[in-house]
DNA sequence: ACCTATCTATATTGGTCCGATATAGATCGG
DNA sequence: CCGATCTATATCGGACCAATATAGATAGGT
C-alpha cells in the first residue's frame, strides 16, 4: 500500500500535519503493519494536495515552528475508499533476524544467544505495547488490529522462549 | 538487510544463478522473511562481484539461454559473517490488509467478508507451505525458521478463523 | 499451424521509498 | 553552557521494485 493511501486513510480520521503523521508510525501507532518515513511522508503530502485530495492551511505558532495542517477532501475520501474496494496488496515481512538464524552454525554461540535474547526484548516490548488496555469499546475496526497484533506477538514470544529454553539446555550440556 | 548481503548468505549454502537466487523466494523458500526481486538481484550480483566478494562464470546450455553462475569468494564468506555479527536490522512488517481493516466501518459488509476471507485463503497456504514434512533432522538453522513460521502462522490462521465467526454471527443477527 | 500460458535466463528503467541531512524553532537536566 | 530531546518542514542520494525488454524453450488447446 502506498504512502499516499496510508496518509489518506490517516487524514480521514483526522486532520494531521506532516510531523503528526510520522508519529503515528511510533511506538504505540500502526507500526506493526504500517510505516512511512518523513522522505515519502512530506512528498505524498504535496501530491495529494496537487491532486486535490487533500487541503492544507498553515498555523502560526509561538515559540514553535510554523505547522501545516492538512484535511481530506471529498474527493480524497472516495479515492481512499476505492482503493479500499481494490484488492489489496500482499503483505510484506522482512526479517534480518529470521534470515540470520539460518546461519546460527556459522555463528559463534554466545553471539546467537545475543541474537535471539535481544530479538526476544524487541519482541516482548512490542507485546506489552499490544498489551496496554484501551478504553472499551474499541472501534470494531481496532479491536481486530489489536486482536490480531495480540496473537501474533504472543504466539512469536512463546516459540521464542521455548526455543531459549531449548538452547539454554544444550548449552548446560555442552558445558558438561 | 540489503540485497547483496541477503545474496551473500544465499551463495554462501550454494551456488547459484540469478533466476535460481530469485526462485529462492518463491513458495518453498525464504518468502517468509526475506525477499527480492530482479530489479536489485542482478545489480547486487554485478556489485558484489566487483567487490570480489563473489565470483562468476558463464554455462552454455542447449535449448536455453547462456546461465551466469555466481559463487561466494573467501572474502565474500568474512563479508557475510561480519555482517552476522553486527546489531541487525529491525524487522519490517506491512500488511496493507490489517491497516484496511482499521476503515472496516467504512466498508460494505460483503466487501469485508471477501477481503477477511482472501486473507484467510492466502494465510492458509503459506501455513500449508510451512508444515510440509522436511526430511530430518533438519539443520538447527532451519529447525528454528520452521517452527517460528509455523508458530506465528498457526496463530494467525486460528485468530482470523475466530474473527470470521463472530462476522458470521454478526451476519446472522443482521438477517434476522 | 497458430496462439496462449508458462518456464528458463539476463538485464534495465522509471518511479517509489527511506535514512540521512539540512534548516529552524524550542525545553530540560547536568 | 552543553548535550539530549522535542517540534516542524523539507530535500537528497542511494536502495529497491514492478514492469519491461530481449531471447531461448515446452505444452496444451483450437
Amino acid at each position: 500500500m502506498d504512502v499516499r493511501t496510508i496518509c489518506l486513510g490517516i487524514l480521514s480520521r483526522g486532520d494531521a500535519t506532516g510531523y503528526e503523521i510520522k508519529k503515528l508510525f511510533g511506538d504505540d501507532g500502526y507500526q506493526h503493519f504500517v510505516e512511512a518515513s518523513f522522505g515519502s511522508i512530506y512528498p505524498a503530502l504535496s501530491r495529494l494536495t496537487q491532486e486535490g485530495l487533500v487541503s492544507v492551511r498553515s498555523e502560526i505558532q509561538e515559540k514553535r515552528p510554523d505547522r501545516k495542517v492538512y484535511s481530506i477532501t471529498e474527493d480524497g475520501r472516495k479515492a481512499f475508499l476505492g482503493s479500499l474496494m481494490k484488492p489489496l496488496p500482499e503483505d510484506r515481512h522482512r526479517s534480518p533476524f529470521v534470515f540470520a538464524m539460518l546461519f546460527s552454525h556459522l555463528i559463534p554461540h554466545p553471539r546467537v544467544v545475543e541474537m535471539l535474547d535481544t530479538y526476544i526484548e524487541q519482541s516482548e516490548t512490542k507485546l506489552a505495547q499490544l498489551m496496554e488496555p484501551r478504553p472499551q469499546p474499541l472501534p470494531e475496526g481496532e479491536r481486530f488490529v489489536t486482536g490480531f497484533g495480540r496473537a501474533v506477538y504472543i504466539a512469536m514470544v512463546n516459540y521464542l522462549h521455548q526455543y531459549r529454553a531449548e538452547l539454554k539446555g544444550d548449552a548446560a550440556e555442552a558445558a558438561e
